[in-house]
DNA sequence: CAATGAGGAGATCACTGCTCTCGTCCGAGA
DNA sequence: TCTCGGACGAGAGCAGTGATCTCCTCATTG
């Protein structure tokens, strides 16, 4: 009756459909909740599908209609983390729209660094190793790319404005370049070899100071987290080449 | 009696002594030997007493005359993969000793790279997510930093040859040369704040670089891994003021 | 209004870490 | 040289795990 939409394969959007699907999709979101609960609590690997099923007052066998196995599960906390940490990235940027280039690079950093220490289980659960034997399925690369792509897109913004200096150091390996170009092209964009590599340099720095802070490492080596963070973070924006716009703004020369 | 050493209690050095323990270091060896081989199989939450048990032709509470419980095992295979990098590291500083410092430099960074690459699940286990609800106990942090120590070897020497430049960017905050200052005290250094928080930064930023080529962050994104990562090293140098001695050898002035 | 199939309950299997008890046998102290 | 303590391994057992299968129910759908 009503046909208001060709039910099951594939329906456009997250529309209601029937009130069956409707539980269904609730019943989901209470297992990952309760999951990211024990996660948050526990860490990846003491994450337990029976307790899972204890907590939610049902028993172990029913968590299998909704995910073929554990590893199942752990993919879609996943996903879920990279989106959750991607639109965050994805926020500061909007949120510091007007912003000056170094303002908008340290802005994104400074909200994933939020995210990751606000959730540093989650964060473990995509930046750190890979899970028990389980490795990260295609699915994940889009998501995975978002944070990326908004420190790509202050600099692509900064270029555009004429403010974008070309880092300085040694030059950049021809089979880097390919593989800066290819990067580039495939994401629509025209940014210099040099900018690149830089970029993607600066992408695995932020993720190594976060994890650092995180797992440990800077444990009585660092204290002012912060503080060390923003400056690494500042250094960060001058080796992609940003700047504010006024001249020589991070080149002083070397003392005596 | 006959007194030539005082048994027990802390032995000066790990001599003979009875045979006893000398089958008990072995056995100790053997099943540590054992499960980083299940290790580099399975990875480390799939590691299971009672498998390396049965793999050694043995029941598994035999194991426990050995370690208390699993996660003791793993703390000690932690403390062998920090002293197996680090030494891995000091070998590659001594080996390129009368080298110029940018090339030191490399040479640490590529060990390092070298060995985690060999052993992606050991490397997980020390610079992954820490394991399982396990956090790291104090006894790691000295092994844990000795990479961090060929790094600063690199530079200290450098600046003693006189051929360190202060490192370019923006200026270091109190608080962060706060820790600087104290770090380097504690190291018996004297290294100016901006040099030290550079190499914390690039410290971050190698470990950062290794994780995303093991953990698959940089799959279909860089496929030069090698020149990448030796790009991404020489850059590092320069921004903690490594020169070769020769003048102006990382800034060549920006194009256009 | 009927049947069909989604979903939950419960039993079961193989596996895990860990504990406890019980023989054995080595080696240090007399 | 003898003896006794203690290190050691075997084995049973407990509680917990992921996963599968069968059975029963009831709401949805045609």
């Amino acid at each position: 009756m009503c046909s208001p939409i060709r039910k099951w394969h594939t329906g456009p959007m997250s529309t209601i459909r029937g009130a069956r699907e409707r539980a269904r999709a609730e019943i989901t979101a209470a297992i990952k909740e309760e999951a990211r609960r024990q996660l948050a609590r526990e860490g990846a690997a003491r994450l337990s599908l029976r307790a899972v099923a204890r907590e939610l007052g049902v028993v172990s066998s029913a968590l299998y209609r909704y995910f073929p196995n554990r590893d199942e599960l752990l993919t879609a906390l996943i996903l879920d983390a990279y989106d959750a940490i991607g639109s965050t990235a994805e926020r500061a940027l909007a949120a510091a729209d007007g912003d000056r280039p170094v303002a908008r690079w340290r802005a994104v950093c400074r909200a994933v660094r939020q995210w990751a220490l606000a959730r540093p289980h989650e964060y473990a659960l995509i930046y750190g190793s890979p899970v028990p034997g389980y490795s990260a399925p295609e699915i994940t690369v889009a998501p995975a790319s978002r944070v990326a792509l908004a420190l790509v897109a202050v600099v692509r913004d900064a270029r555009a404005a004429g403010v974008l200096r070309e880092p300085a150091g040694p030059p950049v390996p021809r089979s880097v370049a390919e593989d800066a170009e290819l990067l580039t092209a495939r994401l629509g964009l025209d940014l210099p070899a040099p900018v690149t590599a830089a970029l993607l340099a600066a992408w695995a720095e932020l993720f190594g100071l976060i994890g650092f802070e995180i797992f440990g490492q800077f444990n009585r080596v660092v204290e002012a987290r912060e503080e060390f963070f923003d400056h690494a973070v500042a250094r960060l924006a001058g080796t992609v080449g940003l700047t504010d716009g006024d001249r020589e703004s991070a080149a002083p020369p070397p003392a005596s």
